[in-house]
DNA sequence: CGGTAGAAAGTTTTT
DNA sequence: CTTTCTACCG
């Protein structure tokens, strides 16, 4: 291992910070090592320079706060090991989305020259990282020749071609037995490849093991006309390691420092491949926050993030919880979410912003008899905001736990010829993760849509819709907590990235009769509500 | 086999 | 309500 760069002077950490050890056990760099630094630590808290400049080995889960300046501790932190003298070309950065990849390469660039040219650090996602090593030569063979694909392409499957092929694995009288369609088929052999541990626990022995028949199936189709999946990208690099310890042994020395965005939201195998990459020591920088994990179900594992400590070698944890969003009065709503939670993984979101800007509101619940009522208020509201703030209505945010409640929204604006400008931006809690906006209007705020319930197999007795009708009708006949199968601490994630959305005004809208799927039908006010109050 | 009527189901989404 | 699936017909 390439161990020339200088070492001597980084600073150390505590294994944990809590809030009030913050500003006393912070080890901030000497003036005089500090000065070839400065351009990249300058404006940097207390938190995010000890994040910046922790020493170079072990591992290190920065949990990063919404709002709380990650990517570019990020950033930094990779321009700030290459000052130190670690070779770009040994610096490895992986992400989820190409946008990330793309965005962090981007400020990586304007930080610093240094990191740009021809030995550059490797910032990729993890899916072109594994597109990397199977395209790659190991003694004059090409990769994925090894694990059984002949030709010399990759040829990736879309979504549509996808569900064909699903459907071919599949017969319509075994998804029957499986109660799911193609699409809801779909993502639960993702889940069984990315993590089968957990599919295995939602799903009965038997249902499992139809299901494996049915990926089975489905994998020889893949292979017989050469189609990828995305899924099969990091499945396809496990198997090339294991199956060539030294292809495993050559990728694990490449690199001294692998470091990982949106830890929270990696699989099982993801977290393999980042083993082989640390086999022979190099240091893991993991940055997240176990509190935004909301992709448990497309096979996220909250765990490998919940046990980091004990999980990685030599570990230790920095938190940011230094805001630069958020008005306090959103922080402290955020907050309360997590005040029954054990303090090692507690963070308390504390405003950065020096004034906070004037004239914001704590944030509010509004209860309205129906949807139609509950739309012109936020209209209202939203001119009402845009001429005394002079925040243009275009904007702000209106935020849905699903799809349909959207569309439903979207249409009935549509209907009053309003164009985007006119209206807030309208996209779900999922589509808004690391965005943010003046003005939020969280909506869908009702029991069974956030929190969205899903019906248990073995319950259904009665359409799904006839299960939500009963909860509402039958006020308490049905025991609702028996009956409610949903993962209720993934819905409150999902609320809490809602909340830390919104910049200077939240309000919580809820409607006691809204249309559901073309149906009007009634609803009572999420146990979300309680919590913010 | 292919077209069609009627039934049934219906989160969230990136690579 | 819309999309997708299935069963049944010619």
């Amino acid at each position: 291992m390439d161990k020339r760069y200088r070492s001597d002077f980084v600073s150390t950490i505590v294994p944990v910070l809590t809030p009030t050890s913050v500003s006393t056990s912070v080890s901030i760099p000497t003036p005089v090592s500090m000065r070839i630094y400065e351009d990249l630590l300058s404006g940097l808290n207390p938190e995010q320079l000890t994040a910046v400049t922790a020493r170079n080995s072990g591992s290190l889960l920065v949990l990063a706060g919404a709002g709380c300046g990650k990517t570019s501790v990020l950033t930094r932190r990779i321009a700030y090991l290459v000052r130190q003298g670690v070779p770009p070309g040994r610096i490895c950065a992986l992400t989820f989305s190409r946008k990330a990849a793309e965005e962090m390469a981007h400020r990586l660039l304007k930080l610093d020259t240094a990191c740009g040219g021809k030995n550059t650090p490797l910032v990729t996602t993890f899916h072109a990282f594994a597109l990397r090593v199977l395209r790659e030569r190991y003694k004059g063979r090409c990769n994925f020749n090894r694990i059984g694909f002949n030709d010399d392409n990759i040829l990736l499957l879309d979504g549509k071609r996808r569900f064909e092929l699903i459907a071919q694995a599949s017969t319509p009288a075994v998804r029957r037995a499986l109660g799911m369609g193609i699409i809801e088929l779909s993502s639960a052999l993702e889940l069984l490849l990315s993590f089968p541990e957990k599919a295995s626990k939602r799903w009965s022995d038997e249902e499992f093991s139809l299901l494996a028949k049915i990926e089975h199936e489905f994998f020889n189709l893949r292979k017989a006309r050469g189609l990828w999946d995305f899924a099969d990208l990091i499945c396809g690099g496990l198997e090339l390691f294991s199956k060539y310890p030294d292809i495993a042994d050559d990728w694990g020395g490449r690199f001294d420092a692998v470091l990982v965005d949106e830890f929270q939201d990696t699989n099982p195998m993801q977290i393999d491949i980042l083993g082989v990459l640390l086999r022979f020591g190099a240091s893991l920088y993991a940055v997240g926050d176990d509190d935004q994990a909301i992709y448990g179900f497309r096979g996220a594992d909250i765990r490998p993030i919940r046990s980091f400590t004990t999980r990685f070698r030599d570990a230790a944890i920095v938190k940011l919880q230094i805001n630069y969003r958020s008005v306090t009065a959103i922080l402290e709503c955020a907050n309360r979410l997590w005040a029954g939670k054990p303090a090692e993984y507690r963070k308390t979101l504390i405003s950065g912003l020096k004034p906070q800007p004037s004239g914001c509101r704590k944030p509010k619940t509004m209860r309205f008899g129906t949807q139609a009522q509950a739309l012109e208020w936020i209209l209202g509201r939203a001119r009402f905001i845009e001429r005394r703030e002079k925040i243009p209505i275009g904007s702000m945010a209106v935020l849905f736990r699903i799809n349909d409640t959207l569309t439903a929204v979207a249409n009935h604006y549509k209907n009053m010829g309003l164009t985007d400008d006119k209206i807030p931006q309208l996209l779900t809690v999922h589509a808004s993760k690391g965005l943010e906006y003046p003005v939020v209007f969280l909506y869908d705020l009702e029991e069974g849509l956030f929190p969205h319930y899903r019906l248990r197999k073995e319950k259904r007795v009665h359409t799904w819709l006839e299960f939500l009708k009963a909860i509402v009708k039958s006020k308490s006949e049905l025991d609702i907590d028996e009956a409610r199968d949903c993962d209720i601490e993934e819905e409150l994630r999902l609320f809490y990235v809602g909340v830390t959305r919104a910049q200077r005004y939240l309000f919580f809208v809820t409607a006691s009769n809204k249309p559901f799927y073309g149906k009007e039908m009634a609803f009572r006010p999420s146990r979300f509500l309680r919590l913010v109050r």
